[in-house]
RNA sequence: GGCCCCUUCGUCUAGUGGUCUAGGACUCCGGGUUCUCAGUCCGGCAAUCGCGGGUUCGAAUCCCGCAGGGGUCACCA
């Protein structure tokens, strides 16, 4: 059997959904499952919705996923170019078969004739059908107009290493067009010839295209030349569940998730569990056992949700696995401005505490601040806590003198600030409820932090004092 | 409307005639973890397998019908 070659080719509309990723990074395990390569072909034959940047922007979401094609616009090799825009000439010399062969000819209709004849089509519940419209004699084609396939219409059965047994009527085939009034064939007609010149083995793309294999299925006869292995997975559902998750309904680009300090690996893992498992429980798949498990045949048939919680489970699930070292690189670019004046250490010592804590990186500011400013004195932790908003301001004030007494002996060890904490327990009399949440609000002034006495030992003395005598201070004024 | 595809806990799924009174994960709920948040541990709720007929000693698993959902019917991909 020959080499596996897969590929991805999206078009460069600036956008990089969840599902578009999905289809990637299926085609690329699959490739790489059997040793086979897998490549990079951008589409951009409508100019129209091109946009600017969008080729840099795909390139950079696979990297950043560390989806590496073998081949692509930025890595040349016999097959490319991999743009279709460059390729004209290709597709000039396929089109020139097609025409000498008597299968393909010019469209003679002007874009309100169509529209008409889709109109009527629509008028009468029946699906459009160009050919029933197709002219008696056939001009020669001077390129000013659009170029049309001749179809042979027919019956077809195919197999779909995802889908199983399909099969559609000859309703499904119609003269589509091959080539555009401005010269750009059309992705039915470029992703055919593109396929068989780049040895592409494995198609994989959206279940949107399902309908159009049988006209693929006409043409690759009319070329003669034989079809690649069709492997069409399901779509991925937007939340609601009805509908193809889309930008419209808040689908983010996977590059904003990336940005949110979700990994890559959990990325991966969560996108390949969106209609694949190997049928065992594992949940937490390395890229690698990925590659080693995939099968295509493991793959589900119906649509998937999108579920952003599963995800979000995954991501800590990944973060909290990572080593402090693995940690503080990928934290990197996520501190808080203020960090910058701490070192490496303090850093680390600081993500050793948040680290269970962290869902996805940028929750890393919210979550550390106080290790590196003095937050402002908020009423609102005291007044809104249930049990503390019964005490007096004095009584409160009584207490946390005590503390700062206590306090005052210590030496920030972890185990000597646990031994003060529990002797304040016993000589004020009070419950850890009351006790530490004062102590906790005052030291932090944060809704939510690690444990007391790690806490505390990481701020170091001089903090600690300095805070709980600026508690003490605003009481008094 | 025509054609095509899909249908197991709220979600992702295991399951290919008996081991399924349907298993796992996420979410959710209760409890433990000296304060908070998170995590973690223990426990719990949750699908009569879309519905209706068959076939069979026996069906989530095979067959037929129906319903619901999705896709498609562009000089977009």
């Amino acid at each position: 059997m020959n080499k596996v070659r897969t590929r991805f080719a999206p078009s460069p509309t600036g956008y990089m959904h969840v599902g578009s990723i999905r289809t990637a990074l299926f085609a690329w395990l699959y490739a790489k499952h059997t040793g086979g390569d897998f490549l990079l072909r951008i589409e951009d034959t409508d100019k129209k919705r091109e946009v600017e940047g969008s080729i840099e922007h795909i390139i950079k979401c696979l990297h950043s996923l560390g989806i590496e094609y073998d081949e692509g616009p930025d890595k040349p090799s016999q097959f490319g170019p991999f743009r279709q825009s460059e390729r004209l000439a290709i597709y000039q010399k396929w089109a020139d078969k097609l025409i000498q062969s008597g299968r393909a000819y010019p469209d003679p209709y002007n874009p309100n004739e169509l529209e008409s004849f889709r109109a009527q089509a629509i008028a009468e519940h029946k699906p459009f059908l160009y050919r029933n419209h197709r002219p008696e004699t056939l001009d020669k084609w001077d390129k000013t107009r659009p170029l049309r396939f001749k179809s042979d219409p027919k019956a077809y059965h195919w197999h779909d290493e995802v889908m199983g047994e399909l099969s559609a009527g000859q309703e499904a085939i119609d003269d589509f067009v091959l080539i555009k009034s401005d010269g750009f064939p059309t992705y039915n007609f470029a992703h055919i010839v593109d396929d068989y010149e780049m040895q592409i083995t494995h198609i994989m793309r959206g279940h949107e295209f399902i309908a159009s294999v049988p006209n693929y299925l006409n043409l690759y006869e009319a070329l003669n030349i034989n079809q690649p292995i069709f492997a069409t997975p399901p779509p991925v559902m937007g939340p609601s569940g009805n509908k193809k998750l889309s930008k419209r309904d808040g689908a983010k680009d996977i590059l904003e998730y990336i940005d949110e300090g979700y990994l890559t690996e959990a990325l991966i893992n969560y996108i390949a569990s969106l209609g694949w498992n190997d049928g065992s429980t594992q949940e937490i798949y390395t890229t690698d056992e990925l590659i080693k498990n995939f099968a295509l045949d493991r793959l589900q048939r119906s649509g998937a949700r999108f579920d952003e919680r599963r995800l979000i489970w995954m991501n800590g699930n990944y973060i909290r696995n990572l080593t402090i070292d693995e940690l503080a690189a990928k934290a990197k670019d996520f501190w808080p401005a203020e960090a910058s004046a701490y070192d490496d250490e303090y850093k680390k010592n600081v993500l050793k505490l948040v680290q269970e804590r962290l869902k996805h990186l940028s929750e890393l500011p919210a979550l550390s601040n106080f290790f590196f400013i003095d937050l402002p004195i908020d009423h609102e932790l005291i007044s809104s806590n249930k049990k503390l908003s019964s005490y007096s301001k004095q009584q409160l004030e009584e207490l946390l003198k005590t503390v700062n007494q206590e306090l005052a002996t210590s030496n920030f060890t972890v185990e000597d600030l646990t031994d003060k904490l529990n002797h304040l327990l016993t000589i004020t009399d009070q419950s850890p409820a009351i006790l530490f949440s004062l102590i906790r609000i005052a030291t932090t002034q944060a809704p939510a932090s690690p444990p007391l006495a790690e806490s505390m030992a990481l701020l170091g003395k001089e903090h600690v004092m300095s805070r709980i005598n600026a508690q003490l201070k605003d009481w008094s004024s």
